[in-house]
DNA sequence: GCGACAG
DNA sequence: ATCTTGTCGC
């Protein structure tokens, strides 16, 4: 039986290192259990040089990829943007808002990596582990791993490669965009992560679940943060 | 030693 | 990550 782990947030860089190599262990990647009816879309959103984070968390009916409930929490963080250590930064916050959701989606997109990382650590692995649900990272990045050219054309694929392990692929989303770079996190494997992003393509370059997530997140960081403005500026 | 480096 | 309108290209 899988059990969620439980661990500070309050580490040194160095600690922190240490505890991912220790999570790496924990890692499944495996095909679902069972049918997906919701797909969660989880980000964060800052204002430049500020360290108030808004954390969203979308659940789309995978059906029809409409919303079907958002969740949102805001709180000043402290560990710093390392690269390789982001999950120690943003899932604080976003355990909170996921905390608030009635319903919890069958697997969730965060935007960042999933195994796509030097240790295996990236942002949707560790979700994962710490929610004990099934995970897929989407990020417009790469931060390690050997790709070779993706196709231009829309739908076009090239495996994300370390050595002779396959961390997940490169997807060309849409014509004449980047591509995006999908990895499994926690609960799943490659070829389904893949599977799964190809499905909430809607004609943008991001993914429904990825995409909506941003959407709201950024809705709700504009509405508190023209609030807390009135507060000390009242108008009227 | 040098370059790379999610959000 | 965020600030931003128009603009160039397919």
């Amino acid at each position: 039986m899988a059990e969620s782990l439980e661990h500070s947030w309050q580490l040194d860089p160095k600690d922190a290192v240490e505890l991912q190599r220790e999570l790496r262990t924990r890692i499944r990647l495996q095909p679902l259990d069972k049918p997906i009816r919701f797909i969660g879309g989880a980000d964060i959103s800052f204002n430049l040089y500020s360290d108030v984070f808004y954390a969203g968390i979308v659940v789309l009916d995978y059906a029809t990829l409409e919303v079907v409930e958002t969740a949102f929490h805001t709180e000043t963080v402290t560990f710093p943007y390392i690269p390789g250590l982001l999950s120690f930064r943003e899932i604080p916050t976003l355990l909170k808002a996921w905390a608030k959701l009635a319903t919890k989606p069958d697997v969730t997109m965060v935007d960042g990596h999933g195994i796509a990382h030097p240790r295996r650590m990236g942002i949707a692995t560790h979700f994962g582990l710490v929610t004990d649900s099934p995970t897929l990272g989407c990020a417009k990045k790469v931060l390690t791993g050997r790709i070779a050219p993706v196709g231009k054309e829309a739908g076009s694929v090239s495996p994300i490669m370390d050595k002779e392990e396959l961390l997940g692929y490169a997807l060309r989303s849409r014509l004449r965009s980047n591509p995006v770079y999908i990895s499994p996190g926690h609960l799943l494997d490659p070829e389904s992560a893949l599977a799964i992003a190809r499905h909430c393509l809607r004609g943008y370059k991001l993914p429904e679940p990825t995409r909506r997530a941003h959407e709201v997140v950024n809705e709700f960081r504009r509405r508190e943060t023209a609030e807390s403005s009135d507060e000390d500026n009242p108008t009227g």
